[in-house]
DNA sequence: TTGAAAAAGTTATATTATAACATTACATTT
DNA sequence: AAATGTAATGTTATAATATAACTTTTTCAA
């Protein structure tokens, strides 16, 4: 058996995802509030794109849909709003996609496991203890002390694995 | 007990690097007479570029040296070099970094997990069947179909971490 | 209300990477 | 050796990603 912690599963289960937007964008409200830290309306408007939906978001992409919204699209608009998002654990950067995506537990600092299917470009994010621990262990083992992981596994998820097969 | 494959560690034990990096170069021009492809000068002087320290080298810092050899520095020259390389498993990417590692053990095809030192910058790359194991079982849990692995695990290295300790 | 700090705007530029086409080098057949 | 085809490299242009440095606006608290 496995505690593996399903951060953000590839597909929504019983709603849309526009569920999961209302909640992450309610819940970083209570949270910058409990904080006291700023959830402007571009941050805001920012997390909200990037949860718009279950692919990672490019920067540049994000920054286009600003114009509408009557913001600068100078790329440092973009950028240090990505940054804040990041600091506060809202959104995770993909490094192997250079795009973000957002969080579902911004409240806890966790590891994060991503796993990326690059038939249809959804990510899903796993905080799984025992490869935390397993991490861990092996990087102790080496005296080298853990401060930040990458694990970004890619490959095609259930769904078009199936959908994959069913071609011929 | 662990069965952790050090592929590359942070420290030489016993020798220079450059005995590292004319073993790589040489196991190189070997697996290439042997598969039948070509190690040219190019791609030759790219990978001895790379195996030049025990840090990841970025593309443009290979292109500035590649000038003073007479080749063309313009990006296609290395973007080029550097595909033919990781294609045949003689360097890896760092994603979290932008940059490029030589990898000891060409002829196998293998995962990676990174350890990189933010410190000193250097990396170190393992093969642990362990994490593997558990990571192709987590994703098999989820019936996700493993292709590629970016494991970059950053923090602080243990002669760094000495180091650190001991300034005050 | 005003002054400090935070956020956002603005301009410029750095860094990383690829597309598209031209030329050269190399290996093979003639 | 000449002709041919392919692989490799050169060249030019540009795309994509990201940051520096400075200005203006907004916010909030004294």
């Amino acid at each position: 058996m496995t505690d593996t912690h399903i951060v953000m599963p590839f597909k929504e289960t019983g709603h849309p995802h526009r569920v999961c937007r209302e909640s992450a964008l309610s819940a970083a409200e209570a949270a910058c509030h409990a904080k006291g830290i700023r959830l402007t309306r571009l941050r805001r408007l920012v997390l909200e794109l990037i949860w718009g939906s279950h692919e990672p978001v490019k920067a540049y992409d994000i920054l286009d849909k600003l114009r509408d919204a009557d913001f600068s699209s100078a790329p440092p608009t973009v950028y240090r709003a990505l940054d804040f998002l990041q600091a506060e654990g809202m959104v995770h950067r993909i490094e192997s996609l250079n795009a973000y995506v957002g969080c579902a537990r911004p409240d806890q600092r966790h590891a994060s496991q991503f796993l990326i299917c690059h038939y249809c470009g959804a990510v899903a994010e796993l905080d799984d203890p025992e490869i935390r621990k397993l991490l861990a262990k092996k990087a102790a083992n080496l005296g080298f002390r853990i401060d930040h992981e990458v694990i970004e596994i890619n490959g095609i998820c259930a769904e078009c694995a199936e959908k994959d097969s069913g071609n011929t």
